[in-house]
Parts: C-alpha cells; structure tokens; sequence
DNA sequence: ACAGAGCCATACTTTTTCGTATGGTACTCC
DNA sequence: GGAGTACCATACGAAAAAGTATGGCTCTGT
C-alpha cells in the first residue's frame, strides 16, 4: 500500500509533516498552468500534488480569485521584477545590458509561463489590469535601454514593442532547437534589434 | 416573457428555424475562446448561446475531441492558408509582399485569435501536433520571401522567427494604440524586418 | 401521403469542482 | 501543563459539465 500522502510520508521518515507556505501553493499552481493549462488550475488538484487537501488552500487564501490575483503579483516579482532590478544595477552599456537581459531570460527560462498566464489571466476582468501593468513596467525598462542608445522616441518605442513581443512568444516557435551556436544566435539577435 | 431560445424567435418571425451547420459550432466557439478563454469553451455553455441543446452538437460532433480537432483545423483554413494563398497570388517584390501581408493580418485582424488558440492547444497532446503543422507551414512561406530578398539561410531563419512571433504575440502589447499614422507604423516595421 | 433521413429537445447518470462548517493535531508561550 | 493559535482533514451541499438514450419534428423524394 503506497501513501499517496507526503504528510504520511514525512511523519514514516520522522521529518517535518511537510507544512505548507503560501508560496508553495503559488510555485506549484505556475508550473500546472505552464504544463496542463489553466484548466488543471483547480483547487483539489493541486491540493493532490501538494500532498494535502482543501483545508490548507482555504487557510492561505480565501477563495480562487483572492488566489489568482496573488499568483499574478508572484510571478512578475519572481519572474520580472528580479531581472529588471539585477540588469540595473549592471554597468556597460545599453546595448550590453540588453544582451544581457537575454542572456537571463534564456538561461533561466524566465519567459516559460508568458503565454499561458498571459492567455489565461487576459480573459479575467480581475487580473487583466495585473498583467498590463506588467507590461507597463517592462516596457519603460526596455524603452529607456533603447532610448539610452540614441534612438528617437519613436524608433524606441517600435524596437521595444518587437524586441518585447519576441521575448515573450519566442518560445512558441522553438521546437528543439537546442544547438551548440547558441551564444553566437544570441548576439546575432540582439543586434538586429539595436542596429542602425 | 423573453425567449432566450433562437428557434423559438425564428418560428414567431416565420424565418427558418436556423438550422445551425458545422460551421457555426466552431465559429461561435473560437469567438468564445478569444473573448472569455478555453474555460468557456463547454458544449452547453456555446448551445445556450447559439440557441440549442446539447443534442444539436452531439449530432455534428462525435465528442468533445473531435470538436476541438475540427476547431484548429478551421483555424488554420481561415487564419493562415486563405493568406498565404492570396499573396502567393500576388506580383511585386517580396518586399512588398511581405508589407501586404502586415496588412492582411492587421486589417482583417486575423492574428486575434493567435494567443488562446495556442495557450489552449498546446496543452492537448492531440493538438499540438496540429499547431506545429501550422507553424510550419507558416515558416515555409515568410521564410521563402527573406530568401527571395536575398538573405542567407541563417539571416533568413533567424528574421523568419522574429517577425512571426512578433505577428503571433503584437497584440499583446496593444493597449488601444489606434492612431491615424497606422499605415506609416506599418511601413516602418516592415522596413525593420527587411533592412540590411 | 408515406418512408426515411436529418436535426434537435428532453431527461438522466456520473463525475468534478467550489465553498463551508467543523473537528482534530501539533506547536508555542506563559 | 493548559490555553491559544496555526494548520490541516473530513464531511457535506450545491452547481455545472460530459456523455447517452430516446423521442419528436421537419423536410425531401417518390
């Protein structure tokens, strides 16, 4: 008889029951929606996975919505917020920190959940203006890097708004791609977008 | 008392009593689908809205699989391949094809149904698979104008997936830019995407 | 006018989910 | 060592959805 029960588990072994955080819940509800979609996003699914039951959701969180829109403030700050931050503290110039920026975004897969928070989160009238303000600070972020680089307003905000659409749905168009030239691809894409 | 019932109002107004066909299943369900997201694409929830029952569906469609086969396969016939073929059909330079098909996309808005289409489908190891076949078909042809404009196999391969998810993911990024200097807007991107 | 086919309504069963109510267990702090 | 708090299990009710079975209506061809 397996326990299909990490409590059970965890009391067996003599370590910890295993007791939950809110970002337990939050981790674990990103990396359904990037790999079953926002339909497996139900409570008693995830409650599985977690090795608990309903009882631990409604104590971290008061219903699905109150989830939702903090699943939304979790993934900018893990997953925006953290790049913005770091590549500003850099030094070089513009057009290394925008290479840079891909760098990260690639070696971390940070743009893996872009589009199915996006699609999913666009459709709910609660967590669309989360999302928009996303892409509001990400596009002063990148828009002042090609401004920084002597482009005039409107060339900025043009290579901004193509280099932004491709860093989030790159990955749709990446079959497996995965070759040794990476590094070389990199820099050839990064200054296609900077060159003049 | 308000009929919420099509045919009941067809047959007060002495029209026919809207006899629905296949098609109008899967129209009205990626209208759905864009609109209020794959969580609203249930079968009583698409027959309260085109006035019948579930009866009606399980009549056209076999089940809830076959449907959604059907429904890329629709997709693509009416998003992708009438484009494609009709600039395939046109003269000028790929330059100025490639423009024409900015403006297709953009005119007609054929690229609004891109991002739930995928966020949705790409879960669907059923799906998928359909997905990529339109992504591929997609590749082929921008990929054989950046080689007629004379760019290499690299050059052209790397614009090829820059421009396509930039016509993928575009309107994530539009707030409500409407403006007047759209057509000048387009002709600058596209010169971004051809420059050498 | 009658048979058959095409198309849909209705009723029903099973499964899944949200949310709530309530009780139980482990840990902390006096 | 007892009270209180933090965290979770269990049981329940209500709603919604997939799919099936079956009967009814409408048109066509003859």
């Amino acid at each position: 008889m397996t326990s299909r029960n990490a409590r059970e588990d965890a009391a067996r072994n003599g370590t910890v029951p295993a007791r939950l955080s809110r970002e337990e819940w939050l981790a674990r509800a990103l990396e359904v929606l990037g790999k079953n979609g926002a339909g497996q996003l139900t409570v008693e699914s995830l409650a599985r996975q977690l090795g608990v039951t309903k009882g631990s959701f409604y104590w971290h969180f008061t219903n699905r919505d109150d989830f939702f829109r903090q699943l939304i403030e979790y993934w900018d700050e893990r997953f925006t917020r953290t790049v913005t931050t770091e590549i500003s503290g850099l030094g070089g110039s513009a057009e290394e920190r925008l290479l840079e920026l891909m760098r990260l975004v690639h070696s971390k897969r940070l743009d893996r959940f872009e589009m199915p928070v996006r699609a999913w989160a666009q459709q709910n009238p609660a967590l669309a203006p989360l999302v928009r303000s996303v892409d509001r600070h990400r596009t002063l972020f990148v828009r002042s890097l090609f401004l920084e680089m002597g482009f005039d307003e409107d060339e900025a905000e043009m290579r901004t708004r193509i280099f932004l659409t491709y860093m989030i749905a790159q990955r749709f168009l990446l079959p497996s791609s995965a070759g040794s030239k990476q590094l070389a691809d990199l820099r050839k894409r990064a200054a296609f977008f900077t060159h003049r």
